[in-house]
DNA sequence: CCCACTCTATCGGCCACAGACGCGG
DNA sequence: GCCCGCGTCTGTGGCCGATAGAGTG
């Protein structure tokens, strides 16, 4: 990936698609992401103006250049001056938009290229937009994967989101990169009047960068230890430890590295009144804190002090970049667990946990063990290789299976 | 609680070979 | 830059042995 368009490889990269992990001009972004539904549903957002390799998740209002995470940090962490740098999360988007919209949702970029509407469909315009830092609190579950959502965000909406989401970096913003809990506990603080504690949406920018954080994020890592989600879903949850055990959530989704050494994603909470206890880290760690807290904060807190945990494939030896993929389960990162938020005004219908559990089902289906052949001339042929002992021999040697006749030659 | 043993589940290696791939001319 | 020939690498499925983990006495 580079400064050209990963596409058609002559018009500038501008904006990122990480399901497609592809820099694409928006030329290309119109047309690949017109093809189907499926694509439509692809979070893009900017690609950073320095690496140009990574999904940009911070606009910086001083430089006027929207930044990855990495470069981000390696911009700004260093010198005091830098430091101070107002920036404003970059928002990501799905579906068509028109170049208008675009500028809509990115007013700081001047440059949009007009792009010709001719390869989307009917409707295909509207778009879903993604903020990184805010999550829709209360809002229906579905316009937070922005699976069902079209939503054509009003400008007032984008203004009123840019404007809470802007932050001036503290001294203690250095921990961004590494310790990005601290940060969401900062955002947390920040924003501890306006969320509430049944809005686990206070994510930090770039832990939630675009549908890519969930949707890349393995769901088959999840899926290998529920077999019996429904139940999950559908019970009460009366002791967590029950249900956990002492591992929390780990144990549940079998989320192999959980060490207690691992500072990748340390649980922290925003405020010391449990009422007003907010989970500042938006992954798993998160989850066992909300259900926890559901069912006995006090345990919860106890637990969640000392409980550092990390997920399968990010080490303490990941990079920014890797750490921008710090995956959770995507119901976590809808901001509402499928069990439902731990206030009771605004506990989820039973449509949308049936909805979420539907949908669930269905990503399941379509990925989960499903291996995928990348040579179905390959798979083929070895379908009807002849067999001893599972091995393949050659064409007119003796054989004790055949594929073909199922059966065995002697 | 610890140890030894059994049972079950999981994982990786092996095999032949067509096609993909890279490289030099 | 394009084409061709050659050598190397890759991936495919079923079986089996090694290993890990759980269960039992």
């Amino acid at each position: 990936m580079g400064y050209l368009c990963d596409f058609c490889g002559e018009q500038r990269s501008m904006v990122y698609c990480r399901s497609d992990a592809a820099c694409l001009c928006l030329s290309c972004d119109r047309n690949v992401h017109s093809a189907n539904a499926l694509s439509r549903r692809h979070s893009r957002t900017l690609v950073c103006e320095r690496c140009n390799s990574q999904p940009a998740f911070v606009r910086c209002v001083e430089e006027k250049v929207s930044l990855c995470q990495n470069c981000d940090w390696l911009g700004h962490a260093g010198s005091t001056s830098a430091s101070t740098h107002k920036r404003q999360t970059v928002n990501c988007y799905s579906g068509c938009p028109s170049a208008a919209e675009l500028s809509t949702i990115w007013s700081f970029v001047s440059d949009i290229p007009a792009v010709t509407d001719s390869t989307c469909e009917k409707g295909l315009s509207s778009i879903s937009i993604r903020d990184n830092s805010l999550t829709n609190c209360g809002g229906p579950l579905q316009s937070n994967d922005g699976q069902d959502a079209s939503v054509l965000v009003e400008e007032n909406d984008i203004k009123n989101v840019d404007k809470s989401s802007v932050w001036t970096e503290s001294s203690s913003l250095p921990q961004l990169n590494t310790k990005p809990q601290n940060v969401d506990q900062q955002m947390g603080l920040a924003n501890s009047t306006s969320s509430k504690m049944c809005c686990p949406g206070a994510k930090a920018p770039g832990q939630h960068e675009d549908d890519g954080f969930y949707e890349d994020f393995n769901m088959d890592e999840i899926d290998l230890d529920i077999e019996n989600y429904e139940e999950l879903f559908g019970v009460a949850f009366n002791d967590p430890q029950q249900l956990f055990g002492n591992d929390g959530i780990g144990s549940l989704f079998g989320v192999k590295n959980m060490s207690g050494s691992d500072l990748n994603c340390q649980s922290a909470y925003a405020a010391q009144d449990s009422s007003m206890m907010q989970p500042a880290c938006s992954n798993a760690a998160s989850a066992d804190s909300m259900m926890s807290s559901k069912t006995d904060p006090n345990l919860c807190f106890g637990r969640q002090a000392h409980s550092n945990l990390s997920f399968s494939g990010l080490t303490g030896e990941s990079n920014g970049g890797d750490f921008q993929d710090c995956g959770a389960s995507s119901m976590l990162l809808m901001g509402e667990p499928p069990w439902g938020p731990p206030c009771a005004e605004s506990s989820l219908p039973s449509t949308s946990r049936s909805s979420a559990v539907m949908r669930y089902k269905e990503k399941k289906k379509t990925r989960k063990f499903e291996k995928k052949v990348r040579y179905a001339a390959r798979k083929a042929r070895a379908d009807v290789r002849k067999r001893v002992k599972g091995r393949f021999v050659k064409a007119g040697e003796a054989y004790d299976y055949d594929p073909l006749s199922k059966r065995r030659s002697f």
